[in-house]
DNA sequence: GCGATATTTCAACAATTATTGTATTATTGT
DNA sequence: ACAATAATACAATAATTGTTGAAATATCGC
């Protein structure tokens, strides 16, 4: 995880519309859904649902895995997580004791989430 | 943690400046940094880290606490791992048992992460 | 009190992002 | 092959966000 891809991961969530997709989709788990499920369940005509969506795939934040005529994104939630280690892995440096727990807390959702992400790209 | 918080933090951290001052700060920990020297260490002008810190902050993502003429400033890092949680509360709710394990992990870091929000508005 | 310093506010401009309608590409079912 | 459907690409416009310098506010040391 480096700088450009946190920043993207951000930007993607920091609109209302991404974050309702994405969250939906977290809720949907491995199933996913296809793009007009998602246009139709949350009301977002299919042009601007489809600007959206394309920001969050280039964002890693979706998969997408075509089936015949139909496009079904999943969340890749583990990218969430690898964004929490980047954000806190130099976590109170000058006084590492500050946060000893938070570096274990971290590592224990770290290990646990792997089986999540293996739901990608499959096409 | 409502809609509007969660995309007011991801906003924030949408911009490269302030994730630099974001991470800068968690690695600082309980210490904080005033202003000026979060300028200097990072190169960015007075009057456009002032900007950055008025986002920051105003998303809750730092505390402030005032020191004479000088303005400390302070990650909040545990609303990342409520914002986490949010993204997650239904997580594979169609197919609750496909992230029992992820359920545990987020609750794992939430319990223990509580003592570093405790450095808040001390004013 | 007065000059120096820390920080923020304001105004102007530049740059980016969001939305909508229309057109295009690709796939299905007959 | 053809009509219908799913989804995306494109172009135009609206709206928001980022950056900079100058001015304002408040605190410190003398």
């Amino acid at each position: 995880m480096d700088k450009l891809a946190a920043t993207s991961v951000f930007e993607s969530l920091s609109s209302g519309v991404r974050l309702d997709v994405f969250r939906l989709l977290v809720k949907k788990g491995l199933d996913g859904m296809v793009a007009g499920e998602i246009a139709a369940a949350l009301g977002v005509p299919p042009t601007n649902l489809s600007f959206h969506l394309k920001a969050l795939t280039q964002a890693r934040l979706l998969t997408v895995e075509q089936e015949g005529r139909y496009q079904r994104y999943r969340a890749n939630i583990a990218l969430m997580l690898d964004l929490i280690a980047y954000l806190t892995e130099e976590c109170c440096s000058d006084n590492p004791q500050q946060c000893v727990d938070l570096q274990a807390a971290l590592n224990c959702s770290a290990s646990v989430l792997q089986p999540i992400s293996t739901n990608s790209t499959k096409s």
